[in-house]
DNA sequence: TGGTAACCATCGCAACGCGATGCGCCAAAC
DNA sequence: GTTTGGCGCATCGCGTTGCGATGGTTACCA
């Protein structure tokens, strides 16, 4: 919800998801949802294409699994693990500055 | 900086910029400048275009000042002010998602 | 056997931030 | 007195990106 508030700040959501032991798109998506209080429900056309994206960015990696279930399980590369840490510095900062920004009264 | 971490989040910037005190374009940018510590920092091409969209809208009038200097002074309507209560709810609930997210801790 | 949930993919659109560019005014410095 | 630089506004065009729509396949349970 919210218009795209979300923009710029989905590959954080990913990535942070895949280190903390989700591995396939569907599964991410349940922790996000779960994990966010319900603030984020990603569509399916919002997720699969984003994990594409960061595969050929050489942030992911993947596999298709061989046990029954036919699903592409993720792992974050050397790249990827780099790439989430500035993602977390990035988002502490803008974080700052929108709670600087907030704090403004009113003064009339 | 960070990619277009900024997006859907610009409306709610500027109409607390405005809601404080600023009037005018310039003032605004400075004013988000200051208060984020330097983090946002927006150029005339993101500012001037969204305070025009705002407008258009219905979330700010504008006017040109008499004094002197040649400059569009904003404020909020009715209806900006609501759509700004409604934004920084918005905000709220997004920084507590993904601050849900990232407390997830790598399970491995 | 039929429905539902799990699971993935791709196309195309709309929205938006922002760089580039150009314009006009004013004050201070040279 | 002219150049410089800060103030102040506007518009065009591009690239990125989230997401809805659409269309699959497979597993499980009634």
């Amino acid at each position: 919800m919210g218009g795209e508030a979300l923009k710029g700040h989905l590959d954080l959501l990913l990535l942070t998801s895949i280190e903390a032991g989700a591995r396939h798109g569907y599964a991410i998506a349940e922790e996000l949802r779960r994990a966010s209080f319900g603030t984020f429900d990603l569509p399916d056309g919002t997720i699969y294409p984003a994990l594409h994206r960061l595969s050929e960015a050489g942030l992911l990696t993947s596999e298709w699994s061989e046990d029954g279930r036919r699903r592409r399980l993720y792992t974050l590369t050397a790249k990827g693990r780099k790439a989430l840490e500035r993602q977390r510095a990035s988002w502490e900062n803008f974080e700052r500055g929108v709670r600087g920004v907030l704090t403004l009264r009113p003064t009339r």
